[in-house]
DNA sequence: ATTACTAAACCGTCTAGTTGGTATAGTAAT
DNA sequence: ATTACTATACCAACTAGACGGTTTAGTAAT
């Protein structure tokens, strides 16, 4: 519950969270375990439950940051777009694109959810539908605004999955074309 | 091997292949395991692993069969766009859109498999990057097809994870939106 | 005889979760 | 300044059950 103001030694609460997604991505979400978590972080099982007191917690902590990650991003891109007509649309989908190379790691919360236990998604089920009531309400055209959308996430999707290296390259040109197709609609 | 060529009684490979998907679609892929796919097929573990000899053997029939699936509704889809410039992107999304409500779970298969051993995408990789290669060649504007690749898989892998429900009802209208902009390009 | 199983016992390994204890650091009264 | 206490952040060892897979023995249709 706190990072820094408490006493004691720093949390590796992040730490953990860092190493779970790490390992979704490279190892499948199955083997998210809390031994294999263990030897990549160095922290023992009894430490990891420390911070996270079931499995389910983990993953939940997982989404949540993901979400949270995402909305940040979002609010970001909201400034950038300030005087656009598409400020929400574009911010959505550059948020969720993600062009920052650094956390690469986005959708293995959601992996790791839905096959441990898919019920932990209905939060995210939430979000989702929210997001979409708001397309729905600042797009022009918000059947293109789902379209983009839905390939945003299946970009995203497909890269986690490594189905498809067209990350770092061509990931510019992609977001080009999707601002390209928001300014194009008439 | 052999569903209807071989002597004996019918295969029911496919039965238990159903029975997977749906496992995977209703409780998550990590909990396909022999026992639950017992349960739920009412075949001993024995029988099941008469059929596939290990899980690896079973996850593999599991995206062969779901690669075999789209590549015939893609064919079939070829037919019905015989004189249309685009027939090919029309039909390779439309394949995966997969508007048949019959087989609801496609990428039950793609979500096991990354879950419990990513290297089994391996040939689902080549299988993208063909398919990417076809749209480079076939496509005016190469760009837009990615885009609508990825916004079909997307809808697809969201309406798997339950993240929303667009089902039924708008796929249709999303379909047609697709077809749209394709023919809209200029 | 071959194919397609059933039923049940069994094994080694893995896994989530428990217990009980330790170390570090800050708080606060004396 | 020392003592006593509290909270955080762990660790090592253990347990019960689940899981993948094997084996054995038998059944029943073709």
């Amino acid at each position: 519950m706190c990072a820094k103001k408490c006493a004691g030694r720093p949390s590796n609460r992040d730490v953990i969270l860092d190493a779970a997604e790490q390992l979704v991505a490279s190892e499948g979400a199955a083997r998210l375990t809390f031994d294999a978590l263990g030897q990549a972080t160095s922290i023992s099982k009894g430490g990891l439950l420390y911070h996270f007191a079931s499995k389910d917690k983990l993953l939940e902590a997982m989404l949540e940051r993901m979400v949270a990650r995402n909305s940040d991003l979002k609010d970001a891109f909201m400034k950038d777009f300030e005087d656009d007509p598409n400020q929400e649309l574009k911010s959505i989908l550059l948020a969720s694109l993600n062009s920052d190379a650094e956390c690469a790691q986005l959708s293995s919360g959601l992996l790791a959810a839905a096959a441990n236990n898919p019920e932990l998604l209905a939060p995210m089920t939430a979000h989702v539908q929210q997001t979409f009531q708001s397309l729905e309400q600042f797009s022009r055209d918000p059947m293109l605004a789902k379209v983009l959308f839905f390939a945003v996430h299946g970009a995203r999707l497909f890269e986690q999955l490594q189905l498809c290296e067209h990350c770092q390259g061509d990931r510019k040109a992609f977001a080009d074309k999707l601002l390209a197709m928001i300014d194009q609609q008439n």
